[in-house]
DNA sequence: TTGTACGCGTTATCAT
DNA sequence: ATGATAACGCGTACAA
């Protein structure tokens, strides 16, 4: 299996044109020693060998990779794809290339893509963590080493990491503060787990928001599971086997509203007109679906900005400490539905 | 801006443990050279210190990376997401790891990606072009310089590339007849523009279809335009501007159908009363949106399978010739919808 | 302005 | 079973 893919170097320009290496790398990278007429030369003819430079062999020598390292637990909502977008633009904007990872909300994954984005040398992290991480040990480490690291959404709170996200407790309390001025007060919460930042705030966000008005919140009114559509669909399902039943669920994410909905057509029930449903979060739900889904707007491109603005801040040493930056969440009536994904992509 | 990240290396383990640099590398990836005694010390030791090997020397010293670029138009759909996944498991599953890039549709995007996984020096390419992709340039040069390359779903045909991709002519045609069993005879057509293998033949096998039938094909009635909701947004208002309008439209993708059910409720059309809509390729819209939203199922999951199989027998010199594989797309009328991307993700 | 020498961390080759 | 040496392709420091 020896292969032989004559991938052009520096030393096949020098030679061919009677010039150094040094001479072929500095004019490459536009570097004032040398002279435009030699610059020029040397480029064109790099171009017209197809010269593309050794990302290994540049990384190594200079220890900068110049490539930042993205773990998302998943792609497959609204959520994560406007996020990456975002982030893209931001890293893009600033002379860094992205190198995107999914966890797939494992715990192993995350930790092999971290091991990976590591070993690549990469010039700074940028996680949301997964759903099932618990093991904090590997950023720990990370820490220690002085690779700057910095979470966003879905973060591990402690003064010593640096994250950008949401104030989940203050969003969940206004949408069920909204639910309540709308006339509801049978509300329950289909939450997340409670390892996550996301389903602990989230909830007591919920139980603050309750607690305010005095309403009562049955314990089996608090069901927690993951943040997909699967735990939306059985969560409502355990939540239907109460007699009573609420008047609108609280939904962690938009994708448990989404299993909501679902499991709302297999048992036979109305939306909004038997139960209402409010979420956390937004996404391509098709404004033909359901009239009245409202939900708490997070300020998506504004957090993508922001994480990779910390990240660099850290990676030219400019932050000594940690920073964490908490965006405002906004209450959002549902009317129409713009999708970010398909917004033009600026050039970089 | 200097820094000093103690990143361990093969050297500091070999000082403290007084043996040489080749005895630790080779320990470390359990060469049979070591005995078993002294690979458990070098490898508890190296675990203690936090050793991370150096991607790029390892990378620029054995001239291979294990690693597979992957570039997507966009990720904001239900098909790529779907389709990563599995092209995620096919190559953990050989030990591969995935560099993930997404051109946003766009040609510029697509080619700056293309450039930096090739100086990361990846074993080999996988790419779904973008909608504005013309010029094929950047691909010849791949091919000549030898490095593996296989397009999957928007592909650059040519007896050259190698490709793994959807009958996309007849799954247009599927759906059509479907349409026209279902009782329709006034089928109309929102393409991809001509420029991509996807809007040309699906529209072709719209065509096909309806000459088969012997139905006429208005000319104002097959409307070009991008893949995604925009683009059925814009097309749908336009085909409405006629007198006459189709009891069905037929979407060229899952993210055009959208656009129009958007489409339809500004214009207070209902879906299906009022005109109904069939579409190739499936997404999570809701099933309690449209009781009739039929489609023609793309079989993602074999897709990515192949892709991946096809470019590792490449990788590894198996494969002496281009391979080309067209995958038999299924008509399926929507009953309920299972998300991809919430499955277990399996371990590799 | 151009070139020389060296080092980056790892692996392959060839000894011992 | 273990080690010395030379690459891999490029960038930096310094010399010419």
């Amino acid at each position: 299996m020896k292969r032989h893919r004559l991938q052009i170097t520096l030393n096949d320009i020098a030679k061919e044109l009677n010039v150094s290496v040094v001479t072929v790398s500095k004019a490459l990278r536009d570097h004032p020693d040398i002279s435009e007429r030699t610059k020029q030369r040397i480029k064109k003819f790099a171009n017209e060998l197809g010269y593309t430079p050794n990302f290994s062999a540049r990384n190594l020598s200079s220890r900068r990779s110049n490539t930042i390292g993205l773990i998302v637990p998943k792609i497959g909502n609204f959520f994560f794809p406007s996020l990456i977008k975002s982030i893209y633009k931001a890293a893009n904007f600033q002379n860094y290339d992205v190198i995107l990872m999914i966890s797939y909300d494992d715990a192993e994954n995350e930790n092999r893509h971290l091991k990976t984005l590591l070993s690549m040398r990469v010039d700074g992290l940028l996680v949301a963590i997964s759903e099932k991480t618990t093991d904090i040990q590997i950023y720990e480490t990370i820490k220690k080493t002085g690779i700057p690291l910095v979470f966003f959404d879905r973060v591990i709170e402690g003064p010593e990491f640096s994250y950008v996200k949401i104030d989940d407790r203050q969003g969940a309390c206004l949408a069920v503060e909204h639910a309540i001025n709308t006339g509801y007060k049978r509300i329950a919460h289909l939450a997340g787990f409670k390892e996550i930042n996301i389903g602990r705030d989230r909830c007591a966000g919920f139980v603050d928001a309750m607690k305010k008005h005095n309403l009562p919140v049955p314990e089996n009114w608090i069901i927690e599971g993951s943040l997909n559509e699967e735990a939306g669909y059985n969560g409502f399902m355990k939540l239907c086997q109460n007699k009573n039943l609420p008047e609108i669920i609280l939904t962690v994410t938009f994708s448990v509203a989404i299993g909501v909905f679902q499991a709302a057509i297999d048992l036979g029930l109305k939306i909004p007109e038997d139960i209402d449903v409010i979420c956390i979060g937004e996404g391509p739900i098709n404004p033909f679906a359901s009239p009245s889904l409202s939900c708490v707007y997070q300020p998506i491109d504004e957090m993508g900005t922001k994480v990779v603005e910390v990240l660099i801040r850290q990676i030219q040493n400019l932050a000594a400490v940690p920073e964490q930056i908490i965006l405002p969440p906004k209450l959002k009536v549902r009317e129409t539905f713009v999708r970010q994904d398909e917004m033009a992509f600026p050039k970089r």
